[in-house]
DNA sequence: TTTAAATTTAGGGTAACCCTAAAAATTCAC
DNA sequence: GTGAATTTTTAGGGTTACCCTAAATTTAAA
């Protein structure tokens, strides 16, 4: 099923857009609402969908819009889980709003290891929604401290 | 002077390397090294040097190697700047060793904003060494705290 | 000075973006 | 239900930033 392909740094702007649009907000996700999101021309539009349901992210169905695969899905959350922790860093070590940590998120939560969201996370204590209140999905690797030793 | 042609991430890589080895190493940057250091073909390096060399980043001499431009040396600076106040973020608040905390800042400094750097820095109390106890770079916009009410 | 090593040119190739114009499908209103 | 308006997709292009190999060219070393 579907080579592991990754996605690209703007194609996950779109994921990160859909995923909010469907899941979040519960709204039909059409190309044309999309595309003035992202400020880019309905056909451009068209073109990433159909890459990403080459990758498996989501299905296309022509003229009726898309539906994220549990892979997209999965992939959004992960993409989102980065966002949403390097907000709770900046808003709180930064002193920035919600609106500021979230611009500054979007250029970095692409680029950002799992394993470094996963240290800030631990850092502050698995926090479970975002500035924005939104959740923060979690990550079966990061757990709540190691508790090496421990006392005794 | 020169177009404000800015440099792309890619190029940053190049940036970043010619800075360290030119002026950090005083050693002479010769295309093989730079290609052996980032994994690419000798004339891969010819061709991105010239296009840093037609954004005024540095002059080539053909074969003879490059030497950076007073351009070029801010623009590494700015990048390492924000390279070396992530490395200190990172060891900090997370516990990574140097080696780490560099390779994820290796990801992030390029994209990561001015002011998000300065707020880091400011929020560092404005260290002056990074984890592996090279200079950081100032940034004259990034002042001591704005100092704004004070008491009463 | 010849030969080995380093560098550059020449000529390609791919992938990821974006766009316009024209075709096709859907939807809405009558 | 049908035709007009709207949305979406296809078709056909274009750019930029990467990377590569093979064949010059230049430098440097013997």
């Amino acid at each position: 099923m579907g080579a592991g392909l990754s996605v690209t740094e703007n194609e996950a702007k779109y994921l990160k857009l859909i995923y909010r649009k469907q899941c979040e907000e519960s709204t039909k996700v059409k190309t044309t609402s999309v595309a003035k999101s992202l400020r880019v021309r309905p056909a451009t539009v068209t073109e990433v969908i159909q890459n990403l349901s080459e990758k498996n992210i989501l299905q296309h169905r022509r003229y009726h819009g898309v539906e994220l695969t549990k892979k997209g899905i999965a992939e959004a959350r992960k993409l989102l889980r980065k966002h949403r922790i390097l907000e709770i860093l900046f808003t709180d070590i930064l002193n920035y709003n919600a609106q500021r940590a979230c611009n500054e998120a979007s250029k970095l939560d692409w680029h950002a290891s799992r394993d470094l969201i996963n240290a800030i996370c631990r850092a502050y204590g698995h926090p479970e929604i975002c500035p924005c209140e939104k959740t923060i999905f979690s990550d079966p690797k990061c757990k709540k401290k190691q508790m090496g030793g421990g006392a005794y």
